[in-house]
DNA sequence: AGCGTTCCCGGTAACGTTCACGTGGTCCGG
DNA sequence: CCGGACCACGTGAACGTTACCGGGAACGCT
């Protein structure tokens, strides 16, 4: 029963391995690398005394001749949220299947943040690529002034620029698509549950609506800011309610804010969608489950994260030119259910129970 | 304006700085760790040149020699899932506090899953300490033959074992403490709805259901197994439904899946917490504006992980005996709400506003 | 003047691999 | 019997840093 012993004792190297066989390191390199030229007996040898005294090769070491790591840098922000989270497992997912590693920094997803210092510890463990799922806000920002001899950087938030690659989700377009969709449902006052200015989407989304609104030729809702979480949705709808009373919709930046705004409105015995319809953001499974289901703009964002993932292997091994800089942007997808249904009506809430709830 | 260059492209290393400035490598070293025998003159003079051609130490360089990383390896599941990328978050957040990178590796979160050639991974990379936020499930699984000079390991998923170091959330607690409230309440019949069989937590909580039944002199309620969605909680809520019209009580083994039986309760004109109480598991925030909100049972999540990291720090850094194999339990807390109320009482359902709900 | 200290700094050898060569042997055709 | 092709393996030098040791200059003290 192999004891586990200090890691920084006395490691068992190639060289011991070379020893123990009597053969030469250089030896053993081919055996562990499946190189040709190694007759089989020797192989054997090799392969028995490496599963013998358990011995794996350095990565480090091989990393630091090699001049390379295979390795990436994630740099996310905000990770407790479903978005952050559901992309991070796209990254996994497709990084895993490359048998690359991840070296993974969080940043603080709010207040001031500068991300050079941060890529130059992932540069520092000469990771061959970085995916930025972070917002890039600092005075003198990322954009132009990477540093010297960077690895293909990928930005999943920030604004597309001719400096650096970006791949995004339309937020702007899932804003519109949840504004039309009230508007063709003949909604006049149409509210925006805004998230946190500081987030690249929640402009967009913001931004979405806007424009829709103006060129529906409506005259602009009234808006609130919320914090993505449901306290603050049920919050700023209250006040939303106190200031406009003649609201008759809602479209709100997140699914979990949206589920805030429709607990208040139910409380005030509001009927959704008859008097007020509410649209959400994020596409999360549950929402199918809200009282009333939440009619929600769905995105692609493990698609995001595997994408990412593709196209910084795709420079990496050359295939792509260097340095390419594009920007490349992904469809939402409204999913309409009760809260904001599909018919221009303004009947009474239908509830009828999802297919799911009939016994197998 | 600095052009990103292709990465494997001639990297100014610290010899090149030495070359620059006229002196010794040696020193060049001496300037970036920080160490004092170096003159103000050279040392400003080096600082300066470093700054001019944007010199990065090769962290795997100083990992070879120094035979130490500054990384810890994460094996994570199912990081879609609240829980998981909630512990991550804790995790995160520690080691980026201590200094500490993370490379992370995501394993199937379903499934047979052998965790050693993950940990032979890390151990590769040379990591000082892994956490393991993955089920140990494999016919021979890790517990007692872990690799030789293994680094330390806490595993935040298994049983406790006198081979392995453990950080747990009390979920059997938890189970209990759910099961105890609706008890309490005087329900009777009392189901549960399971998460996945391969899942410790749900297989604990569980257990802490089953329990409490059988200490409470009740005979075990209708028992369903979910996937943790709530479209599994609606799908089985309604066969347990079929199955036992007497109910009167289910404890969910996550928030998801509880809002997905509230969803069919409701369709079906069954009255929360009337004629049935429902309690979930997990503390997801917006439970709170479930319709009713939900009694859940929260978990520490973030500060397990944090607590995982610092255990692994305490070892590292030899202030804790190696090997220190223990185990500790995270207590969980009952949030009572409106889906199995406080007075053991079968009055409708009270909808009053949360405090969110009034404007500020 | 002699001598010990302190302050700076340099040289050399690691760390654990892989890479570019080089070398001795066997086999074979002419 | 010899030259070349091929096979199996070994030798040195990297990769970029830090650890260890050592040494000269300047200074203070007796």
């Amino acid at each position: 029963m192999p004891r586990p012993q200090s890691a920084d004792s006395q490691r068992v190297t190639i060289k011991e391995i070379a020893r123990m066989c009597g053969v030469s390191v250089q030896t053993i390199s081919r055996v562990i690398n499946g190189r040709p030229d190694v007759s089989p007996a020797t192989r054997a040898a090799v392969e028995a005394a490496i599963a013998a005294v358990g011995f794996q090769p350095s990565a480090v070491a091989r990393s630091l001749v090699q001049r390379r790591s295979t390795t990436l840098g994630v740099i996310a922000a905000g990770l407790r949220y479903f978005g952050v989270a559901q992309t991070l497992n796209g990254i996994t997912e497709e990084s895993e299947a490359s048998g690359y590693a991840l070296l993974l920094k969080e940043v603080p997803s709010t207040g001031d943040l500068d991300l050079l210092p941060v890529i130059n510890f992932l540069m520092a463990h000469r990771v061959e690529g970085i995916v930025v799922a972070a917002p890039d806000r600092h005075e003198s920002d990322v954009r132009g002034n990477l540093p010297m001899f960077a690895p293909p950087i990928v930005f999943l938030k920030s604004e597309p620029s001719p400096m650096i690659s970006t791949i995004l989700i339309d937020n702007y377009g899932g804003g519109r698509q949840a504004t039309s969709h009230l508007v063709a449902l003949g909604r006049r006052r149409i509210a925006h549950l805004a998230g946190p200015r500081d987030w690249q989407e929640a402009r967009d989304r913001h931004q979405g609506w806007r424009d829709t609104l103006r060129d529906a030729g409506l005259e602009p809702g009234p808006l609130a800011v919320g914090n993505w979480s449901a306290a603050s949705g049920a919050l700023e709808m209250a006040r939303l309610l106190d200031e406009e009373p003649e609201l008759d919709a809602v479209f709100a930046a997140n699914d979990q804010m949206a589920l805030g705004a429709m607990y208040v409105l139910r409380s005030r015995g509001i009927a959704i969608p008859g008097q007020v319809a509410i649209v959400g953001f994020d596409g999360l499974e549950e929402a199918a489950y809200f009282r009333p289901s939440l009619t929600t703009v769905r995105q692609p964002l493990r698609e995001l994260g595997q994408l990412a993932v593709r196209e910084l292997l795709a420079t990496v091994s050359g295939a792509a030119p260097r340095p390419s800089v594009h920007a490349l942007t992904l469809a939402t997808e409204l999913i309409v259910r009760d809260s904001a249904p599909h018919a221009p009506s303004k009947v009474p809430a239908v509830v009828d129970a999802p297919t799911a709830s009939r016994p197998a």
